[in-house]
DNA sequence: AATATATCCTAGTGAATTAGTCGGAATAAT
DNA sequence: ATTATTCCGACTAATTCACTAGGATATATT
């Protein structure tokens, strides 16, 4: 279970946080981003783009020479599940529009017991993601740390460009 | 976002909840869940395989005619979490190895602040999977009407197969 | 013994998604 | 004019998804 988070969230989020850490100064290339980060340039613009078109907009664009983004909002006005439902779409257990509209139809089979199970699980993750804010991530907050200690045994992290940055060990599954 | 459930897990869920359902009586046939459930037979095979070759297994076969399936243990005793991870492979945000092993290496791109955002993501859906169990789900626990009525507007749910079986309106992309 | 009903096993497949790449046009600072 | 950048659309290789197909094996019933 991958979680859903794809590229596209790992790297948009990694972009934002790029950009919250750059708050208040110049405009910030995707030259830049990608160096910093180790990430493709011309797959960043494309997640980019996503971020910018979004109503509201979650970065603002200034083009040509010493052009770049900057975050529309300040950091603390910018909630983590504002960036991931962007970037990954509505946050949903299965293909179901679940988080919003879509009443009606279903409710004829309640066959399925199992509906209250993904209904309770997409509540949890995206009550998870809308209470942290961007500035969460960048500044060490207390809040982060107790939570993140209070997993079992937690372990480390392995980023999907991280694997791909490795000079040794194929990407092997279990 | 789709959460990551696929019909593996969708199905896959489907089949325990029937089973304990029937659990005590004699052996359940797939033919027999396939018809409740509106699911396609040769696909449950493929799932009820993973079911059952897991240790320990969550289900047990009895060949032959009037042969099927049944729990291998009592519906209390078997979490939520467990049959996900079945299906579904260990939960992790990204492809990165978490839930257990795969410490070390990583570390040392600690540029990576977005790494306890995960981390609380995937310790938060671990930790709700794994404190229900199937007896929670086939009897409608207290628990489960409280978690579910504390999510927002809430909503309906369509599944996967629920769409497919619809006689009207193709699946549409918003 | 024959038949019907099951589980079991392997392989194939069309559609969709992922994770990018590529080429170029428009815009702005130097 | 040149350079640095955003912007835009199309293409693609690899993978995953959600099945289907075809058969082998096992067991209860007749």
């Amino acid at each position: 279970m991958n979680l859903g988070i794809s590229t596209k969230g790992e790297y948009g989020v990694r972009i934002m946080v790029d950009l919250a850490r750059h708050y208040g100064e110049h405009p910030r290339s995707l030259t830049d981003i990608s160096q910093a980060e180790l990430l493709p340039l011309a797959y960043l613009e494309q997640l980019v783009k996503m971020l910018r078109e979004s109503n509201p907009p979650l970065v603002i664009s200034t083009r040509g020479a010493h052009g770049g983004y900057r975050l529309s909002r300040s950091p603390e006005k910018i909630s983590m599940g504002e960036i991931v439902r962007v970037l990954e779409g509505p946050i949903a257990p299965m293909i179901c529009a679940t988080e919003g509209e879509m009443t009606q139809i279903c409710g004829f089979l309640d066959s399925c017991k199992t509906r209250s199970l993904w209904a309770i699980l997409r509540d949890v993750v995206a009550r998870t993601l809308d209470s942290m804010t961007l500035a969460d991530l960048v500044t060490g907050s207390p809040e982060l740390e107790r939570a993140g200690a209070a997993a079992p045994p937690a372990s480390h992290f392995i980023a999907l460009s991280d694997i791909r940055a490795m000079p040794f060990a194929s990407p092997e599954r279990n």
